[in-house]
This record gives C-alpha cells, sequence and structure tokens, in this order.
RNA sequence: GGCCCCUUCGCCAAGUGGUAAGGCAGCGGAUUGCAAAUCCGCUAUCCCCGGUUCGAAUCCGGGAGGGGCCUCCA
C-alpha cells in the first residue's frame, strides 16, 4: 500500500510522490522566539520528527528545515518591556525553543535559519516582485498587490472579495487594496533595521519563510507543513508570493496540524494561545511530566484533529506508559539485554518474518503489517499507538503462557521472543519513544539503597518461607507507604518505586 | 457576514460503504499465602431526523451542540 498525505492545497489525500525520486524536502513554519515555548509550539515538531522518521523509514531521503523568526513586531515590544534587545531576547528564546525540541526527542532538524540571515534573499524576491508586477513599493514599505495574483486564496478556498468583506485589516493609506501585505516594513527610529533598495527597514512577516525555504530547498518543495492557525494568512500569503516569484508551484504537497485545546475547570473548551492567555510552558509542563509522556500526547492524536490537553489526561498516559517499560524489565530480566539499547533496522525492507510456522511469530507480522499500514494513511500515529499496545499485550501474553521468565521457554520460543521485542523496538523508533528507562523506577543506581532493599526483601522471604506472613506483610505494608512496591515474580522478588 | 472542521463506550481515542482498534476507569476470573505485576473475559450500533444502497459510524439533505480561520498566534 502506497503512502498517502493529505495534502491542504487539494483537500483530499494522495499518493506520496516527491519531486525527485528518494529524496524530500521538508519545510516547516517554526517559532517567533519572544517568549518561552509552550506545548502548542511542539505540536508541529514533534509531528513533523515523526513524519519524517516514518519517511526515512520508508526509504526516502529527507530534508528538513524549520526556520526561527528573530525579528518582528512583537519582538520589539517585549525586548523593550525588558529592556533588551531584540537580538539577546531572540537567542535567549531560541536556545529555550532548541532545549525543548530536544527533551522531546525531535532531533530530525536538519537546518534551523535564523531569518535575519536571509534578508538578501527576501530582498531578491522583492525586486523580482515588482519587476514582475506583483509588489510595489510604498512610501518606504514593499507590499504584495493581491489583485495582481490570479489564483490568491487557493491554498485556504478563500475569495479576496469575501476577504475583504470581512476583513478588519490594518487599514493603510499606502496599500491600493485592503488584502495587500507587507513584504517590508521601514523602520521607525529604534526598530532594528537593515538597507534596501526601499530605504532601511525589516522584512514583513511572510517573506522571510519564502527565502529561507527556497534557498534551503529549493523552489518546490515538497512537503509545507505548519499549524493550522498559520494557513491563513501566512501560508496564503508565503505561496502567493513565492509561485508569483518563481512562476513555479512553490510546495507539492500543504500539511496542517491540529491546535491544541485546553479545557478549563468550567469545562470549556478552547485553543492554546497566548493571545487566549491560556498557555503551558513547556519548562512548567516538563516540570510535571515526563517528556516521553508529552510526545505520546502529541502522537496518540491524528495529527490533524485537535489534541485536548489536560493534566488528568496525562496522568492517565503516563501510567499506562508505564507499562511498556515494566515489560522492558521484564525482557531485560529474561534475555539479560536492555531493551533500551536494541537496536531495530530503520527501513521498511529489511524486516525479516522470522520463524516460519511459529504462531506467534505470524501474530507479530500481522500487528507489523497493520502499524504500517496505519502509518502510510496519511501518518495515523493515533491508530499505529493502538498497535503498539495490541503487540505489548501480545508479547506479556506469550512470556506468560511459555514461562519465559520461569526459563521455561524452548530456544525456537526466545527466537520468535526477540523477534516480538525487536519489532515492538521498530515502532518505537518510528514513534521516537522508549529510548530511556524511567528515572524513578530505575532504582538500583545507589548501592546502599540497592544493599537495604536486598536486606529487606530477604528478611521478608525469609518470613514468608517461615509462613510468618504478618512479619512478612508488615515489611511490605511500610514499603508501600514509602512508596515502593514489591512484586514477587517467578525469578525472585523485585522493587520498584512507585 | 464568509470559509472550514468536529460529535464513536463513564473519560480519551482509531475506524471514511461490509457489519465497532486501543488506552484509562469499572466488574468478574486465572495467578499469588495475601498483594503487586501479568494474562483472560465482560461493558457502545456510532448526537437527532430523513434519504441513497443488498448493506452506512462511514455517502447525501435537514436539525441540535461544540470548535477553528477570516486580526498576532504553532
Amino acid at each position: 500500500m502506497p503512502l498517502r498525505v493529505y495534502n491542504t492545497l487539494t483537500r483530499q489525500k494522495e499518493d506520496f510522490q516527491p519531486l525527485v525520486p528518494g529524496k524530500v524536502t521538508m519545510y516547516v513554519c517554526g517559532p517567533t522566539v519572544y517568549k518561552p515555548s509552550h506545548i502548542g509550539h511542539m505540536v508541529g515538531p514533534v509531528i513533523f520528527d515523526t513524519v519524517k522518521r516514518y519517511l526515512q523509514y520508508a526509504g526516502f531521503d529527507v530534508t528538513w528545515v524549520v526556520n526561527i523568526t528573530d525579528v518582528d513586531d512583537k519582538l520589539i515590544r517585549r525586548a523593550a518591556e525588558l529592556n533588551t534587545t531584540v537580538k539577546e531576547l531572540a537567542e535567549k528564546m531560541t536556545a529555550d525553543y532548541v532545549d525543548c525540541l530536544k527533551k522531546l526527542n525531535v532531533v530530525g532538524i536538519t537546518k534551523m535559519p535564523r531569518a535575519t540571515e536571509h534578508i538578501d534573499g527576501m530582498i531578491d524576491i522583492m525586486k523580482g516582485l515588482i519587476e514582475k508586477g506583483y509588489a510595489y513599493a510604498a512610501g518606504g514599505d514593499v507590499y504584495f498587490d493581491v489583485s495582481r495574483d490570479e489564483d490568491y486564496g487557493k491554498l485556504c478556498n478563500r475569495d479576496p472579495e469575501q476577504l475583504e468583506a470581512g476583513a478588519r485589516i490594518e487599514v493603510s493609506e499606502k496599500k491600493r487594496n485592503p488584502g495587500d501585505f507587507a513584504l517590508w516594513k521601514g523602520t521607525k527610529p529604534g526598530e532594528p533595521a537593515w538597507e534596501s533598495p526601499w530605504g532601511p527597514g525589516r522584512p514583513g512577516w511572510h517573506i522571510e519563510c519564502s527565502a529561507m525555504a527556497m534557498k534551503l530547498l529549493g523552489k518546490t518543495l515538497d512537503i509545507h507543513g505548519g499549524g493550522l492557525d498559520l494557513q491563513f494568512p501566512h501560508h496564503e500569503n508565503e505561496l502567493a508570493q513565492s509561485e508569483s516569484f518563481t512562476g513555479r508551484p512553490f510546495s507539492k504537497y500543504w500539511m496542517h496540524n491540529g491546535l491544541l485545546r485546553f479545557r478549563d475547570k468550567d469545562g470549556n473548551v478552547s485553543k492554546m494561545a497566548g493571545s487566549v492567555g491560556n498557555v503551558v510552558n513547556v519548562v512548567d509542563l516538563l516540570a510535571k511530566f515526563r517528556a516521553e509522556t508529552v510526545r505520546f500526547l502529541l502522537l496518540s492524536t491524528h495529527y490533524r484533529s485537535p489534541i485536548e490537553y489536560s493534566d488528568d489526561r496525562l496522568a492517565e498516559l503516563q501510567k499506562s506508559l508505564e507499562g511498556f517499560h515494566r515489560f522492558f524489565e521484564r525482557y531485560q530480566r529474561i534475555t539479560n539485554k536492555s531493551f533500551y539499547e536494541l537496536e531495530a533496522p530503520m527501513k521498511r525492507k529489511e524486516f525479516e518474518p522470522g520463524t516460519p510456522g511459529s504462531e506467534f511469530v505470524v501474530e507479530v507480522v500481522k500487528l507489523w503489517e497493520s502499524f504500517l499500514s496505519r502509518m502510510d494513511d496519511d501518518f495515523n500515529t493515533g491508530g499505529a499507538v493502538g498497535v503498539l499496545y495490541e503487540l505489548l499485550t501480545a508479547l506479556n501474553r506469550f512470556v506468560d503462557t511459555r514461562g519465559l521468565e520461569a526459563g521455561k521457554g524452548t530456544p525456537d520460543d526466545l527466537r520468535g521472543f526477540e523477534r516480538g521485542v525487536l519489532t515492538l523496538k521498530e515502532f518505537s523508533q518510528i514513534l521516537g519513544v522508549f529510548e530511556k528507562p524511567i528515572e524513578a523506577s530505575a532504582g538500583g543506581d545507589d548501592k546502599l539503597t540497592a544493599g537495604l532493599m536486598q536486606l529487606l526483601i530477604d528478611l521478608r522471604n525469609q518470613a514468608r518461607k517461615e509462613k510468618n506472613f504478618a512479619v512478612a506483610d508488615q515489611i511490605r505494608k511500610r514499603l508501600t507507604e514509602l512508596n515502593v512496591t514489591l512484586e514477587d515474580r517467578p525469578g525472585g522478588t523485585g522493587w520498584r518505586v512507585g
């Protein structure tokens, strides 16, 4: 089954076929770095990081660019409030953003260009647009002339006349049409400015993305992504100016991710955004929940659907993910190997069906196919996550029924088991999760604690042997009060925090 | 006013014409000295009304409720 992608431009799912066979260029709009990142900023990166992982898995060579907008009205305002420079503020907030991405295991970004590094490219585009009559200079500003662009509005299915009807666009004497947008803004005192043929000024909001995308990835991209809220006006304008400039399609596929929603105490649901004032900073969030849980939350819904955020939901999710980590410990007990250090081949075609005839392997292969067919269908990570849980259950069931933990498995059982675990690893790598053990439950790092725990466990087991359950239960109860849970397993007693 | 989307078990969430994945919670069972962990089983006909079809959660029309964009926003 071919990989299919929903294209905002055509409003339907299409077979994915990049311009150059085997290679994919992807551009995703990044943040304006004037405030610390909130979770909403992470939705796109996590999703497109997973998209990139899957495209690579499917055999494509992917180049992924995410821009940093480091000059704009909000930055200028905020810098003034903080009594700092735009540059300094941007650097600080960029560092915060990059750090958040790293924590959420977004590792696939090839390049992160800054808008201010591409002023020349923007000027070239503006010159070209003016030459072709798509843009005009007016009093130190440069505007894009919407009326000259015949298919303006095609991305968002908008009729320019309708736009004007409801427009609350800033009225400017300088504009020819109300819908025209600024490519270049003449400088005002105290603002950062760059030289240009139209005098000193700074870029408008949309031109930077066109300049950076085309400079780094070429005139036509394979995938352009971003949040649904950027569809209009940002992407519409980006598309208009880019295509007017090059005369070629700007991007083959446009992908838009759903926005995060926030449910308040009264049960009202609304988008999470700075303008609503209900944002949750990533740094604050990660103090409460593991980064893996947050990443998982963003992947457990289809990317085009809105994601409803709440603490309860994260807590619930975190709990269910612990089941996976418990299984990884179980795997280690059985095979003496660390799941976290396993490496599954990240090429789809390298999958080997494993021992033929084994019922368990047949089941694994079925789940593997199911997982991939969901991912093939417009990156349905929500559905794929469901298969991930199914595989976990299948593995635990196999361990139980074959008595693997008690050492009763045949070599054939163990081979099949390894095949299944490696498949789980493969899924994990595609989703970018389960790379590290949960710290709190690892427990054994501290030698003294480990020794004391072993002492208590030995004492309790001795009491159990003597049928002195009052003492045994006393020990367990007191440990429970200390948030330590004991597990009596076939191979001996284990413990964990939590 | 214009454009668009959503409504599936108590909660979250897959499924886009062939008879309802998965998670959390709940209940029952296996296992256990009792627990924990794990496994097994049980719990929905898909907001309402009408239509198309042999057959619809899935398509069409109408209604109700919710959300988004049109202005900075990931």
